[in-house]
DNA sequence: ATATAGTTTAACCAAATGGTTAACAAAACT
DNA sequence: AGTTTTGTTAACCATTTGGTTAAACTATAT
């Protein structure tokens, strides 16, 4: 066991445990069971901090989603020339998702369980993100031929995949790379500026 | 009711509801009694012709996972030139998810549920797929000289998550650029020419 | 010390769910 | 026609699982 276990509140404890036993299992998957036991109390006290399973997932899913999702479209929405959008954006992606990788699979399972309520209480009923000002800014640049002739619409889709998706598919990519956790993490972090670069290559003039 | 399901042999009917069950709710979230009545029959039935639900779960995945990656893994070891092979790659690739839209999600979910497992089933004890023979090739032509210096195993982690990506998140892109079914298809058959011509330019000389 | 509020547990309950059984119906076969 | 095999159903069973309850323990205040 961790010292820090021990220092943890039991509701931090518990909080810890479903994040877990949730991203590993699913919603569905989780049982009540497991994620007491991984947080090393009875049962009951599930039930006594977060009223039902519900709420629990809940609680453990916006904690995450929440603080994540909101930067993300600050910083599509922001006032930086392209480049360096494009760049902050890759840059706090991939650095949020070292820090938590478990978060994009999470939200991806969430987004497929239910894409209404999930869009809904990440954003409100009436505040959707835009990525409409990207993808304006995007068109400015193609019209006054700083950058090559490219859709928008592709060029987004470019790059939130390319960021995106290692994370979704770690085991995927570990498996058939034949790469353990370290190598794992270092080729992550060097698409940090590898991403970048290579979006600059490819529509540069 | 389809014409179509009338025609259908039981065995089909139960198959095709699976399918869609399982791909919607995951193999934990899918109910027996769903999947009956999706079929139009009594549960029982599911049980006379597949044992348990295991069973009907691994017909259903592996029958879709057998059929597509082998036909990926041959792609990447064959003879072609790089660029026609990424052509190739993507091609095929996007072809066969527009025709199975729920194959990307419902892999990517098992592959994370128990990842060991997943390979084995697909490519059993010791049939891995090998990427390695692409990468070569990759290493080669920057050696060469024919393209830009660039890390093979990021070009091919940007080669498959523009690929495969918009796939997986097709709830989120849809959501956010606000796309009908129509168009988020339009703009994936556009993908197949979109992508290789984004990479060529990224890493031609 | 004792009462009180907060925390934790073991035992229990009801509903959901995967799976079984026995009877029935429809073909297929003789 | 009658008999066997295959297909299908309703009713049932056992287990799992989310959730409850009442009692016990702990700390804090009086």
């Amino acid at each position: 066991m961790d010292k820090k276990k021990k220092q943890q509140s039991t509701e931090e404890k518990i909080l810890a445990a479903a994040r877990k036993v949730f991203t590993t299992k699913g919603m569905d998957g989780a049982r009540m069971q497991d994620i007491a036991d991984e947080a090393g109390i009875n049962k009951a006290l599930l039930h006594y901090y977060f009223r039902d399973k519900g709420k629990l997932f809940e609680t453990v899913f916006l904690e995450e989603a929440q603080k994540f999702f909101p930067k993300i479209n600050s910083i599509f929405s922001s006032e930086l020339p392209l480049f360096e959008k494009i760049e902050k954006f890759v840059h706090e992606y991939i650095d949020e998702m070292l820090e938590n990788p478990y978060l994009p699979w999470f939200v991806m399972n969430e987004i497929n369980r239910d894409p209404e309520q999930f869009m809904y209480r990440i954003w409100g009923k009436e505040n959707l993100p835009q990525p409409s000002k990207f993808l304006e800014q995007m068109d400015k640049e193609v019209r006054k031929g700083t950058i090559k002739k490219i859709s928008p619409v592709h060029l987004f889709l470019h790059i939130v995949s390319m960021t995106i998706f290692p994370f979704v598919a770690k085991p995927m990519i570990t498996r058939n790379l034949q790469l353990d956790e370290l190598q794992f993490r270092q080729i992550l972090e060097q698409r940090r500026k590898e991403i970048p670069r290579f979006i600059f290559d490819a529509i540069k003039k």
